[in-house]
This record gives C-alpha cells, structure tokens and sequence, in this order.
DNA sequence: AATATTATCATAATCATTACAAACTAATAA
DNA sequence: TTATTAGTTTGTAATGATTATGATAATATT
C-alpha cells in the first residue's frame, strides 16, 4: 500500500501538521521500513538523501507525529526507543539476534481482565522477544 | 507473604549469589513495595536505612538480579525502567497520573497466533497505559 | 514586499545508565 | 593468626539517547 508524495501530505494536512519536505520524507519511511526503525536508522537512511536532515529534526517529526497520533512509540527495549506508524492493534515481536521487529496479530481485546473493569485504558502494547525463524535457521547451519 | 532476612537469603544462596546485607535488602524492598519501583525510588528509599548505600550497587544488585532471573526489567516507559520480581506471568498496567504500575492476570498463551509458531519465543511482555481508579476518582471530585 | 509564524539546524544541556578503578569485606589457605 | 585471594561496594567519570535552546531559513499572512 505505496502511497504516493501528494497522498502523505494529504495525511499530514488532515492532523494539521503542515506536510514540509522532511515530514512527508519521514512519513514515507515510516511507511516503507519494515521492522520498525529507530531514530538512527532513519536518520542514517534518510540522510543520504537528504544531506542537510538534522537528527533533530528527526526526533521533532517523530515527536510531532505521537503527539498527532499518527505514530507510537515502542519501548520494547531500553536503550532504544522503535516508532511504528500506527494501523490497527497488533504485538510486536523483538528478534534478540537481528533486531528486526516484527508485527503480529493479536485480538488484544480479549485480553482485558475484570480486575481492569475500572480502569480507563489508553494504550496497549503486546512485546514478545526470543529469536526470529530466519535467525533459528542460520543458527542450525552453523 | 513477608519473607524473613533468613528466607531472603536462602533465595539469594539458591541462585548461586552471595547473600549480602544489600542484596538482602534491595530484594526485600522489591518484595514489599508495590507498583513497581524505579532504581531512583529503591535508592532514596534505602538510602534513609542504609546511609552508605551508593546508586551504583542498585543497578549492579538489579542487574545481577535480572541475570540470575529473579527479577524482570519493565521497559513500559522510555525514560525509566521498572523492576518486577519474577514470580508467574501477569500483565502490567501503568497509570499516566500517579506512575503506579498494577499487576493484572492475563492469559498470554492462549492468545498466541498461529504466525508466530516459527518463532522461538524467550519473554513475554503485557503493557497497558491509563487512568487507574483510584485517580479517576480524584479526577471527578475536582 | 513586510511581517509574523513555523520549520529546521547545530550545538549544548540533561539525565539514566554503564564503566572503571580504588577501597573495603568476606572466604580460604598456610 | 596472618597472608592471599575472591567478591562486593563505592564514587566518579564516561557514554549515549533524548531534549532544550537560540539562530537561521522557509513559509504563510497581511
């Protein structure tokens, strides 16, 4: 599902963020990048193209986009934080070996425990970590 | 289910770690406290009991102890990472106005989808984000 | 075009975490 | 007991991701 430069900015332009260069650039990636890229993967990806691209800039965008709920954050690990463009429900699986993440469907909704009755929920993330099949098949060649 | 100094110890001897006075009493700490504390909040806290107790032996106690599997990093938020005494699998909920992170029962297993059969599955992590009731209270009383 | 507003950049500041080396404590052996 | 070794704790320095800031550039508005 390419969506193509006009149809980004009109993404941008329905959350009242004003569709710069940088912002389309970034949301394209976004869209494009499987496995859920950190702040330096975009930048470093993006910065060939655009060789003036601050990393500020990158982290101002991503910060923009949370903020106009087109975009989460995912904190499944500590040190890094991973941006995923956001669709509908899914968990996120964590590769321990290439760091890839993966996404996989969950009915996150059946989840929802009594105890939660009372509680008002926002948000919900579902992180498995453990080592992706690509990896466990080269593991066994070695 | 308070564990004596004792007990506490026989926890540590068990999993192969010399049972100091600080490890003793930051594993008590985890145990007794509630909502999931922060390395800040282990070492103000013990700190007022152990005056010579140095931030660095609670991070290098918590890592030993995540090593050892006795206790689980919570990455639920990206600026600050949480403690959680392994004990069986529960999901966490963490609300946005008072930080306490609740325990919550789920069944993570029967939710696994069929995609991921593949893949070699090593942890788990529930995350949910809200208003818990106690605030939500507090909130209509204003 | 002139002015106001917003975006971007580059650098400095912040803050949680880790690394490191010295000081200390406990365990073991002679 | 003393010497030796291994393990623990401390305090500070280093790291590294993120945010804050102030200057410059681009865009929108009058």
């Amino acid at each position: 599902m390419k969506l193509t430069f006009a149809e980004l900015s009109t993404e941008l332009v329905k959350k009242n963020l004003r569709p710069s260069h940088h912002r389309i650039k970034i949301l394209e990636y976004l869209l494009d990048k499987q496995g859920h890229p950190s702040v330096d993967q975009i930048f470093n990806d993006l910065h060939k193209e655009i060789p003036t691209l601050s990393k500020s800039t990158v982290y101002n965008t991503l910060n923009l986009f949370i903020t106009a709920r087109l975009v989460r954050m995912l904190t499944i690990e500590d040190n890094e934080t991973r941006y995923d463009l956001i669709v509908d429900k899914h968990g996120h699986f964590k590769c321990e070996s290439c760091d890839t993440i993966y996404d996989f469907k969950i009915n996150i909704d059946d989840f929802i425990a009594d105890e939660l009755s009372d509680f008002q929920i926002n948000d919900q993330d579902v992180y498995f970590k453990g080592i992706c099949p690509s990896c466990l098949s080269n593991k066994n060649t070695l």
